[in-house]
DNA sequence: ATATAATGTATCGTGTACGATTTAAATAAG
DNA sequence: CTTATTTAAATCGTACACGATACATTATAT
C-alpha cells in the first residue's frame, strides 16, 4: 500500500551559504570587527558607539528607552551604560518624576565627541556603509526583515 | 577673508535608522532570539547549531576549515566545539596526516539529528526565512556587502 | 487606604566573539 | 641536519547578549 520508506525519508539541511540569517549573521561580525578597529583611538566598542549615537539625537532618555531604541535588555544595556559613565561619557541621574527610572546625559566630552567621532566614521562610512549597490531598496527590505522579526519574536513569546 | 566658524561647523552624527549596520546588528540579534527558543528542545544555540550545518554538508573538518567555513575565529569556535562534544553531538580525532590538525566528526546522534532538526526549523523557516520580498536579489546584495566587508577587513589588517 | 499588579533597574549565570599569547608540529632556509 | 618561520590549536582576558531573578517604586483595584 504505502511505500514507508518513503514518508520517513530524511529530510536535509539547507545548505549554510543559502541561509538569510547566516549572511546576516556574517556581516555583523564583520561590521563589529571594522568597527573595532576605527573606535579604538576613542576607546570605545561598537554597542558603546550606538549608546551614544541615540544620545546624540535625543539626550536624556531613560533606559527603558534606551532600551527600546536600541532593541537592546537592560542586561545587556547596563554594563554598556557602566563602562561609559567611567570613560565620562555619560552620567546617571536618578529621574525626578519617576524614582525607578534613571536619565542618561552626555557629559561635555559625550557631547564633544560627537562631531569628532562622526568625521572620522564618515571618511571610512563612506567605503562601508553607502555603496551605491546598497541603496534606499536594500535598507528598506533590511527594515522590513526586522519588523517581521520582532513580530515573531512577540509571536513567540505569547505561546 | 575667511568665515572661521563656517570652517568648525560641527559634523553631525547620522541617524541610527539610517545605518546599514544598526540594522544588520539589529536582524542578528533577533534571528539569534528566534533560534534561541526553535533550537531549546535539542540543547543547541545558533553558533552550535551552524557548526552542526556545516558538519551535515561536509563530514570530517578540520577546525581550520570549520573556522573559515563558519568566519568564526578559532578562540570562538573552541568553546562551542567543546559544547557540541559534551552533547555527545560530535567527537574530536588528533588527525593522522597532521598531527598539529583535529579532525571534528559528527557521533551518530549528530548524524541522526539533521533531520528531525530540519524539520522543525524548516516548519518555522517558512515564516522566517523564505518571504517573497527576501528573494535570491536580497541575498545575493548581502552576499555582496559580505564580500566587500571581508575585503575591508583584511585590508585594514595590512595597515 | 491597602493589597495587588505592573514597571524600571540591577544583578547573575551561560554562551558567544574577538585579539593576544602560548605551544607543538610541520615546513623552509641555511 | 639544524635553525628559523609558518601553521593549527588551545588558552586567557575583555566585552557583549540574553533570560531569570530580585527589588524598589508606581499604578491599579477593591
Amino acid at each position: 500500500m504505502y511505500d514507508l520508506n518513503k514518508e520517513v525519508a530524511k529530510v536535509k539541511a539547507q545548505t549554510l551559504e543559502s541561509q538569510l540569517c547566516f549572511a546576516i549573521y556574517k556581516a555583523t561580525n564583520q561590521y563589529t570587527k571594522l568597527y573595532r578597529k576605527a573606535l579604538e583611538p576613542f576607546d570605545l566598542t561598537y554597542p558603546q558607539y550606538i549608546v551614544l549615537l541615540a544620545l546624540w539625537e535625543n539626550d536624556h532618555m531613560i533606559i527603558k528607552q534606551l532600551s527600546e531604541k536600541l532593541s537592546l535588555g537592560i542586561g545587556t544595556l547596563n554594563p554598556i551604560i557602566s563602562k561609559l559613565v567611567k570613560k565620562d561619557y555619560i552620567t546617571k541621574t536618578p529621574s525626578p518624576m519617576d524614582k525607578r527610572s534613571v536619565v542618561i546625559s552626555l557629559t561635555t566630552k559625550g557631547r564633544n565627541s560627537e562631531s569628532t567621532i562622526s568625521e572620522m566614521i564618515s571618511t571610512k562610512a563612506t567605503k562601508w556603509d553607502s555603496f551605491a549597490i546598497f541603496d534606499d531598496q536594500f535598507k528598506l527590505k533590511l527594515q522590513e526583515l526586522n519588523t517581521l522579526l520582532s513580530q515573531l519574536n512577540d509571536g513567540e513569546e505569547k505561546k
